[in-house]
RNA sequence: AGGCCCGUAGCUCAGUUGGUUAGAGCACACGCUUGAUAAGCGUGGGGUCGACAGUUCAAAUCUGUCCGGGCCUACCA
């Protein structure tokens, strides 16, 4: 269809007014005939388009109106053979009623979606959900624990179909109330991650990255919980207060930089002196780590205090080495009463001894150079147990990679035998009164430390220490085998996943070449550079396990096309339950024996889930999932900054590894929602506002409104003043669309006029406003600057059409006879500004643009299937451009003039009035003499005269030259335009109104005759 | 605590490569109109450009520090 074509369809005709008279006025005008019913007045019979407009009420039923007209189908049918443009959705946890988060997220990518539509591209848009992980985990395990089930007497597949069920029921929830916001999309066939088909997918995935060979198998520490033998995420610790011992420890120097130095025998003799809250983790001790910004000193003791109560643990000659800033907190804490600095310390390749090295802990303490050490508290060393800790494996393996570092501790919280003399020993209590209190460990350790007279002092201390949310037991760090993709292992041509990532960000478009901005680009390239490898393996139930077989006689990973392919068709047909469902033989088939192999039963980190769904969702290039993603020009992802590290980030090294390119080409990123202050919103502050009460109280194209005129990118402050500011606005496009509505009624092709400079010059710049704000809505909505598109519409709806157009153009619309020219030409421009203000208003409020244009045009099937009106560049008018900007300028001090003689009580309306105008510039003089000055101004009359008029008229600096004086019209006033006229000019036929309403009357006669 | 980012009138935003008295719309006040009328038009008040210091002949614009706010990490041996 061509809606252009369509205004003969509007609705009603100029002929349609009704005929009665209006008695009540005539008794204030006895003497003359009442024309105000051959007034074209604005006014549309039954007021379809009210300006209020009645949102909460009416949005509802437009979208159950698009969803009966099945108006996704007709947008794709309608854009089949267009080019392509990739929406692919970031989807939102199925968990929970939405919030405004979400809402402002959808409506962005609704704006996205519907601005590519209607610009000429085919912008499917298929959302989906996220269902794996622990927030759906811990709702179930709630629920089973309320029957009195605990997780671990629930079978895998029983807990997972908990969880599933759980999912199910949110989704339509959330679906409907996407709907209401008015996001299009094709929410019959939405994808979710736990659909057999993605799980499926997401596990072929894996077995993808497997194939490039940076899956391996490391380890890391991770919180852990003995009393409930399982790993923590970090969202299930808090931190509450604990009383711990404190130990300061001995490590004999083994060799020092000073070797050769002046100092080197004060030296030598000398212990690094380290200081922990946790003993157990001595014998995980691998490393001390130092600061070079710390200044160091070796110190002798010599004396002691007397009369302690206890053999203190320092001798006189002791030599220890701390930070010196700490040295005088050490000392005293070892009771020694006096002592010397010996000599400065420098920690550079120092190396140390392990204060348990005739017991089997016979090996060198590197010490290594940290930030994270500080001389805050502590000796300036920090005790490096890399199983133990997220900093002390972080700088283990930066300096030696995965090598090295033991596994002392077990899942029950048990020393192993890589822990010497303590085997068996408990860290914490597992059973009993005392469960999740202190075990044997901590004072064994110590003991041991006395027996070998490495401890210096020991105390107490009352600090913050991390405890299960759920237990309440508190938790240790213990180093567990993970399975992790290795960003800086060469792969494919000879390149690392991370170089390929940087490289793929550089190419995708973060803003940064669109409009420069860099911030999003400079952000995900700073996470990609500083990243460690992806630990991908988590132990958990609800999500798709890594579904590989491990070599038992030399841990690689089994690589079979035919296993890979039984495991992706059982899941296919089964979902990832198969995994745990099918004896590991099904899957390994003839060629491999089940016993020589590990089967791992991690699940996979549910950001390997999101990251997979360009995968399965749009698919590649070559194999899409849907005809609308086959070659698209471009694919978009739009989500909130923090999916920098969440789904930007996966998504990228997901496909970068299986693929090598981004699943990208551009992403756009917008903030959080505040409260009016700028303030995060919570629930438990209470100045959180839901969406579903703004849709309720104001309508969700407020919302939507308050969204496209914010910048996004940057966080949303969204309060009553900001909903009622949006709703100021709102009014202000619905009256003009309303003004419209009404000023076309009856318009049809036969009054169009050619779109040429034979216009009028109002008509000819009128055209050229169009022509200059479809440039900027269109490179607005191109660069996503919703910003810069509305601002471009609203202020031409203001300052050109209501204040300026629509105001001067009021006349001739109401008074002029249908067949003049004038009029025509008006109908015509105004007929094209409202066909290009309800497609450009489209995106941002299709609610109020589907009711414009229906309204107007009620056969047509809907707006939305428009693309934006093509706008010809002849319509571009620089001549009328600048002579209109002139005669602006001339009006405001003839406006400016009229304030002043209304508030001498001169005159009231403006009609009243005839201004003496004294132009200097004969060129701005000709250009008021072209054109009916007295109609700019709407006033009645206007004279012209060159010079620089008297001292006391009007003048306004922005308009030098110009200098007006306000004198009363002359004559009487028309009974129907109300202008001043020379009553010796009237038409006989009709002595009290001027000529040219004395034809539109004879006409208006002449029909009724 | 670290990384990235934000801070221009009551609100939402413009302010080009640093260059005269910092702009717009909305809100507010006042006036006009009563033929866009729970509308329309006009006029006006309102900002030490988060603070301080520096570079410069000149800074909202460049640099540094601080304050407030946000996202992401980390939270301590």
């Amino acid at each position: 269809m061509s809606p252009k074509n369509r205004c003969s369809a509007g609705p009603g005709t100029a002929t349609s007014h009704s005929l009665h008279w209006r008695t009540d006025l005539m008794a204030d005008a006895p003497q003359g005939r009442d024309y105000r019913e051959t007034v074209f007045l604005p006014d549309l019979p039954g007021d379809p388009f009210p300006l209020r407009a009645g949102l909460p009420k009416k949005e509802p039923e437009r979208v159950k109106h698009w969803a009966e007209i099945g108006l996704y189908h007709l947008l794709r049918k309608e854009a089949a053979d267009r080019p392509k443009v990739v929406f692919h959705d970031g989807p939102p946890y199925a968990n929970g009623p939405i919030h405004i988060g979400h809402a402002e997220n959808k409506i962005l990518k609704d704006f996205v979606v519907r601005t590519k539509q209607m610009a000429g591209f085919d912008c499917d848009y298929v959302p989906g959900w996220d269902c794996h992980g622990l927030p759906i985990e811990w709702k179930v395990e709630e629920d089973f624990r309320k029957q009195g089930r605990k997780k671990s007497e629930v079978p895998a597949v029983e807990f997972r179909r908990a969880c599933r069920e759980y999912a199910d029921k949110w989704i339509p929830l959330q679906r409907d109330e996407f709907r209401r916001l008015g996001i299009e999309a094709d929410w019959d066939n939405y994808y979710t991650t736990m659909s057999f088909e993605a799980e499926a997918a997401i596990a072929r995935e894996f077995l993808r990255v497997v194939r490039t060979g940076l899956v391996y198998r490391g380890s890391k520490p991770v919180m852990w919980s003995p009393v409930e033998r399982t790993s923590l995420a970090e969202a299930e610790v808090e931190y509450q207060e604990k009383t711990s011992p404190t130990i300061w420890v001995k490590f004999p120097l083994r060799s020092a930089q000073a070797d050769g130095d002046a100092n080197r025998d004060e030296i030598m003799d000398a212990s690094i002196v380290i200081w922990t809250t946790t003993p157990w983790t001595i014998p995980g001790n691998r490393a001390i780590s130092f600061s070079s910004n710390i200044d160091y000193g070796v110190y002798r003791i010599d004396s002691i205090e007397e009369g302690l109560a206890f053999d203190p643990w320092v001798k006189v000659g002791d030599k220890i080495i701390v930070a010196t800033k700490l040295a005088d907190d050490v000392l005293r804490a070892a009771k020694a009463a006096s002592w010397k600095r010996v000599s400065d310390f420098d920690p550079k390749n120092a190396v140390a001894l392990h204060p348990f090295r005739a017991h089997g802990y016979d090996f060198e303490v590197p010490l290594l150079d940290g930030d994270h050490v500080t001389d805050d508290a502590g000796t300036g060393f920090v005790h490096t147990a890399p199983s133990h800790g997220a900093d002390d494996f972080v700088i283990w393996e930066k300096n030696f990679g995965q090598e090295g570092i033991p596994f002392t501790v077990d899942e029950d919280g048990r020393y192993t035998k890589e822990a010497p003399m303590f085997e068996g020993l408990e860290i914490l209590q597992l059973e009993g009164k005392g469960l999740g209190k202190d075990g044997p460990a901590n004072k064994a350790v110590m003991d041991k430390l006395i027996e070998v007279g490495a401890l210096l002092a020991r105390g107490q201390l009352k600090h913050q220490y991390p405890h299960s949310w759920r237990s309440k037991a508190p938790l240790i760090f213990r180093n567990t085998p993970q399975w992790f993709i290795a960003l800086d292992k060469p792969y494919r041509d000879g390149k690392t996943l991370r170089q390929i990532a940087l490289d793929e960000i550089d190419r995708v478009d973060w803003g940064q070449k669109r409009t420069g901005e860099t911030k999003d680009y400079n952000r995900i390239r700073g996470m990609i550079e500083d990243r460690p490898d992806w630990l991908v393996s988590r132990q958990r139930a609800w999500g798709v396990p890594l579904p590989i077989f491990v070599k038992k006689c030399d841990g690689s990973i089994l690589q079979d096309d035919e296993v890979d392919a039984r495991i992706f068709a059982a899941m296919k047909e089964g979902g990832a339950d198969v995994w745990w469902a099918t004896p590991a033989q099904d899957f390994l088939g003839a060629k491999h024996k089940a016993d020589e192999y590990e089967k791992v039963e991690d699940i996979l980190d549910v950001w390997f889930d999101s990251g997979s769904t360009h995968a399965f969702v749009i698919g590649n290039p070559e194999a899409p999932t849907r005809a609308s993603f086959v070659n698209p020009v471009s694919t978009i992802y739009l989500e909130g900054s923090d999916q920098h590290r969440g789904w930007f980030h996966s998504s990228l090294l997901e496909s970068c590894a299986t693929r090598g390119k981004a699943p990208y080409d551009e992403v756009i990123t917008h903030g959080f929602t505040m409260d009016e202050k700028g303030m995060k919103m919570s629930k438990s502050i209470g100045n959180t506002i839901e969406p579903q009460k703004i849709a309720e109280q104001n309508g969700i194209e407020i919302l939507r409104l308050l969204i496209a005129s914010a910048e996004y990118g940057d966080d949303l402050r969204l309060g009553k003043i900001m909903i009622d500011q949006s709703g100021e606005m709102y009014r202000k496009l619905r009256n003009t669309l309303r003004y419209c509505l009404g000023a076309l009624r009856g318009f049809e092709d036969s009054e169009r006029v050619p779109l040429n400079h034979d216009l009028p010059l109002m008509e000819r710049w009128l055209l050229h406003r169009l022509h200059e704000v479809d440039a900027a809505v269109r490179k607005g909505y191109e660069t996503y600057q919703w910003r810069m598109a509305l601002g471009a519409i609203v202020e031409f709806c203001n300052v050109d059409l209501s204040a300026f157009y629509v105001d001067v153009r009021k006349d001739t619309l109401y008074c002029d006879a249908p067949s003049s020219f004038r009029r025509r030409a008006t109908r015509t421009v105004l007929h094209e500004t409202f066909s290009r203000l309800t497609a450009w208003l489209a995106p941002i409020l299709p609610f109020t643009a589907e009711e414009a244009w229906l309204t107007r045009f009620p056969e047509s099937v809907s707006v939305h299937l428009r693309t934006f009106p093509e706008t010809p560049d002849a319509w571009e008018d620089d001549f009328a451009g600048e002579e209109v900007a002139k005669l602006r300028e001339a009006r405001a001090v003839v406006t400016g003039a009229l304030e002043v003689a209304r508030r001498d009580k001169v005159i009231g309306a403006a009609l009243e009035a005839a201004p003496r105008v004294f132009v200097k510039d004969d060129g701005l003089r000709a250009s008021l003499q072209a054109v009916d000055f007295a109609e700019l101004c709407i006033t009645s009359g206007v004279t012209i005269v060159d010079g620089d008029g008297p001292a006391d008229a009007f003048r306004l600096p922005e308009a030098p030259g110009v200098a007006v004086v306000i004198e009363k019209a002359p004559g009487v006033k028309c009974a129907r335009s109300w202008k001043y006229f020379d009553p010796a000019t009237a038409d006989p036929r009709y002595p009290d109104i001027t000529s040219r309403d004395a034809e539109a009357v004879a006409a208006w006669d002449a029909a009724r005759a």
